[in-house]
DNA sequence: ACGACCTATAACACAAATGTTATAGTTCAG
DNA sequence: CTGAACTATAACATTTGTGTTATAGGTCGT
């Protein structure tokens, strides 16, 4: 319960991107693991949720299984028909400005 | 300052599916904007942007002019940089079960 | 008028996701 | 054990987005 976590604390070590990478790829299997959740609690079948949303069952499989991401385009309408929403917020700002100029720079 | 709008209501009158489609077209659109918004809120110009994410600026032109959607994967890049989050939320259940069995139906 | 910076657009090869059909493995009810 | 419903995987053509270079049009300071 340790060797995984240890290797990756070392990975940010060496290359600080690694984190933000990390970060992003954990962001991308969330996103299949909820929309297969959000269906199930909808009470539909893969099936089901194809017809919805006028594709095929390999099509929802494929992507709750995470061989890939859904494009922005499927994902919408994949929660148009779930009932969900796709939140864009900003949150922290750890912004630099490259050089010289404070925050609203270069202009 | 009414036409556009009544044209709309009327699509809507003739084919339901056509306002599920527009709210779609308008939350891609909104994507775009809220990119360049955010970006410029934090005092980027679009070649910075481009060197921090490891992208270029025509590629980021292209985002935000609405050209096409950015790849899911395109996006959490962005977001990383720009300090953004991308949540996926469950609202509203308008969920028909399609025959018999109620909620947690067919199984 | 000149440079320096910005944003936008076009073109094209490449990569990634979709749409589709077919099919196989599960589980469960009868 | 059979069949029905569900999920998963493979293959392949098509569409969509990326990565890249080049270039053009604004705006501003000097």
């Amino acid at each position: 319960m340790k060797t995984h976590r240890q290797y990756i604390d070392e990975q940010i070590k060496k290359n600080p991107q690694f984190a933000e990478e990390l970060a992003e790829a954990e962001r991308e299997v969330a996103i299949a693991v909820q929309l297969a959740k959000l269906r199930e609690q909808r009470g539909l079948s893969q099936t089901d949720l194809a017809k919805l949303t006028g594709m095929k069952q390999p099509q929802i499989a494929r992507l709750e299984s995470g061989a890939h991401l859904p494009a922005l385009s499927t994902l919408l309408r994949l929660l148009g028909v779930l009932g969900g929403k796709l939140e864009l917020t900003a949150t922290k700002c750890r912004l630099i400005s490259t050089r010289g100029k404070p925050v609203s720079l270069r202009r």
